[in-house]
RNA sequence: GUGAGUGUAGCUCAACUGGUUAGAGCAUCGGACUGUGGAUCCGAAGGUUGGGGGUUCAAGUCCCCUCACUCACCCCA
């Protein structure tokens, strides 16, 4: 190995993508944790699917018209000469499964939960990464929008749980085959009667996705976009009586929130309601949670007509607005002096470890002094300290690093010392 | 994909309009200190100034290219 330092460059993380470090895992395990016990509160069950799935699922499922499938996804040829994609989102992925498994079939309810990586060819920025983590939660066969409201309780329970302040809950709804059409048709005229007031961008927008020409920023736009008809105004009776009572379920539960009539999110598959949790501290990237309702998804794969809601929550961005404090265990530092005392002290340090204690030892053979050093920079709670002395005796001393109290110990009491 | 800003030690930052051998604090490691921690003192290690090219007697500093990061557009978690 005496290869010269400069012929190797170091190799970085893949843009876009973080290490998460110890340092910071606990909280990620925190959330994860939160999720769990708040999901499972309400009958969910975690569903893990594979990460990579056929591209032809995203396509059909998130759907051609998308940014996600048209410019976003990572998708590969294997050595079969299948596509396969990394998956950008998670709910096709549930859907496959629940079809592939029939699991419609089952008394269960369909309540799942999941959490894990999501892969979007996005250009990096604050909140926005090409590896991503979700919490996303799923319910299958729930008409009701009194369901509607449920998984927004429960979104907001969660957040609650994770000192999440500051936050705005924005709804929306799309509506459905039945009106959503006529109502893109109407607002496609109106864009093109104020053409040429509009700006390129919005006139791309006008055929793609019109709904959009409502977000943009230039001031030419927005006059010209100011009189045109709110899809909320343009719902079907079905669609407009949806949401009148997901509306009247959030009352119910005392959760202040605002519609939004231009909230669309670029996913094709929503219909009828749509909501978002947005935090403005995040910056331009404001969502903590996004999701909606897509009674049609199911039945285009071929299956059951059986409706389906769910959310997705951005595990990076909710970080940035938790109020979690990395907590620190307490544990012991085992310090031993002498030879004749490391096996002893490895011996301790196992019976330690079987009575759940966290116990660490470096072997360094250091003096005392050194290693309470050590001891005291690392955190250590307790150090238990064997030398040859305390082997004669067959005792140790258990010392507690906050307050510098000692008193010499049977390997059996050391424990109880330490548990207090 | 488009635009803007920033790249100097592990971290936070110095180095006047280009001018000796690129410095400091914190952190790391070692010693003072071989059975009692956080302090102090001493010392060591750590950099082709993101990379490449150019201008110049001379480049961390100016110019071009490139890469990375950051922020915004777009889009979304």
């Amino acid at each position: 190995m005496t290869k010269d330092k400069r012929d190797s460059k170091e190799i970085a993380a893949v843009k876009g993508t973080k290490d998460i470090l110890p340092e910071e895992v606990g909280q990620w395990q925190a959330v994860e944790a939160a999720g769990r016990r708040v999901f499972e509160l309400y009958g969910y069950r975690e569903l893990r699917a594979p990460i990579i799935e056929p591209t032809e699922l995203f396509e059909k499922g998130t759907g051609q018209t998308s940014d996600i499938v048209i410019k976003e996804m990572y998708t590969f040829t294997d050595k079969g000469g299948r596509s396969i994609t990394l998956r950008p989102e998670y709910t096709p992925s549930v859907v496959r499964a629940i079809l592939e498994h029939r699991l419609y079939l089952q008394p269960d309810p369909l309540r799942f939960y999941y959490m894990g990586p999501m892969f979007r060819y996005d250009k990096p920025q604050k909140g926005r990464y090409r590896q991503f983590h979700q919490v996303d939660i799923e319910v299958f066969g729930e008409k009701d929008a009194a369901i509607d409201a449920e998984i927004v309780e429960m979104a907001d329970r969660l957040l609650r749980e994770l000192g999440v302040a500051g936050t705005e809950i924005l709804v929306n709804s799309v509506g459905c085959r039945a009106c959503r059409p006529a109502y893109l048709k109407e607002l496609r005229n109106r864009a093109a009667a104020v053409k040429d007031r509009l700006c390129d961008d919005c006139k791309r927008k006008a055929e793609t996705n019109p709904l959009r020409i409502f977000d943009c920023k230039v001031e030419g736009c927005k006059e010209a976009a100011a009189g045109f008809p709110a899809i909320t105004d343009h719902l079907c009776a079905e669609c407009s009586g949806h949401f009148a009572e997901f509306k009247s379920g959030l009352d119910l539960y005392g959760l202040a929130h605002e519609v939004e009539p231009r909230l669309v999110r670029g996913i094709d598959y929503y219909t009828k309601t749509t909501f978002e949790v947005v935090a403005s501290s995040l910056g331009a990237q404001s969502a903590v949670l996004g999701g909606g309702r897509y009674d049609d998804m199911m039945k285009d794969f071929g299956g059951p007509d059986l409706c389906g809601i769910g959310f997705a929550m951005g595990v990076e961005r909710l970080l940035a607005v938790a109020g979690l404090k990395p907590e620190k265990k307490p544990f012991a530092y085992l310090a031993y002096m002498g030879g004749a005392a490391k096996k002893p002290g490895m011996e301790l340090a196992r019976r330690l470890r079987a009575a759940g204690v966290e116990c660490l030892i470096e072997y360094k053979d250091k003096g005392l002094k050194a290693q309470l050093g050590r001891a005291s920079k690392l955190g250590a709670a307790w150090v238990v300290i064997i030398g040859e002395e305390e082997v004669r005796k067959g005792l140790c001393a258990v010392k507690s690093m906050a307050t510098g109290e000692q008193r010499d110990a049977s390997p059996d009491d050391v424990v109880k010392i330490i548990r207090g």
